[in-house]
DNA sequence: CATAAAAGGATATAAAATGTCTTTTTAGGG
DNA sequence: CCCTAAAAAGACATTTTATATCCTTTTATG
């Protein structure tokens, strides 16, 4: 339960690694998916919906490729799995109430809520910027 | 992403509504399904790994059924959801390093580590005693 | 207009989720 | 000792989701 898809993880090597990358640079869809290790139309498909919602920019055509959208410390990595997973939903019934045919007497109901909270908290309290500097040690 | 499914949630309705019942008396799987309304023959194979950890107790025959095999107020809600869905694991490279080659490497590791530890310290913290007695309003 | 590259759409395969059915085991009651 | 009730176990079926791949179209550049 719970867990990540391969298209999350492939969304995050994706973008971070283009985060790495000087931003006036656009770079090509094959070399990002060489650089990450994925599968490069799979990862076609998950920066169409990056391009989609301005998380990267897009140029067609030659000397085309990607850069990112915005500044790195301004994309949380809420936003980029969200991008592509959809919203956090630990629970049907918390995506909305009359998901939940019980939500009146349901005990459950505010944990998956807490649930939703703690994890988009964790997520958006993370950039790119973080995630793309080599801040260990 | 991140969604129980319904096995989960049937794990949980079953249980809680154990937890509702005497625990000197036996249940019917027949009656708590019909009770919860959950496939009958899927809530068995769900008791079945209840059973198998203790977190029921079963009595096979006539008069036969199921109890809670423990105290409610012991029993947690990351138990039961761990109990059918497994560990709750949001990335591949939080369940073991060695699944994660770039883990050394690797920002996004110690997110997935706090997002699983606060996932999990929210179901702990709400038993089945909580959640089987009618406490709004 | 030829070429490069992303966008879009259709399709294919594999895995997981969601059940169902049948048979077996265990227990109780007459 | 049988008959019946009930859970356990295992095999199977269907649907949905994940994980891609391929082909065609659009757009931009030189």
């Amino acid at each position: 339960m719970m867990e990540l898809t391969r298209k999350g993880e492939y969304a995050i090597r994706g973008i971070v690694y283009l985060a790495t990358r000087p931003m006036d640079k656009v770079c090509l869809l094959s070399d990002i998916a060489a650089a990450v290790d994925v599968p490069p139309t799979f990862l076609a498909k998950i920066f169409q919906q990056f391009s989609k919602i301005g998380l990267v920019r897009s140029f067609r055509g030659t000397g085309g490729g990607f850069v990112l959208g915005r500044s790195p410390e301004s994309i949380t990595l809420l936003e980029v799995v969200e991008a592509v997973e959809g919203p956090i939903i630990p629970n049907r019934c918390v995506s909305s109430p009359s998901n939940c045919e019980r939500s009146g007497l349901c005990n459950v109901h505010p944990v998956w809520q807490r649930v939703q909270d703690e994890v988009r908290g964790v997520l958006q309290a993370v950039t790119l910027k973080e995630l793309s500097t080599q801040n260990k040690r």
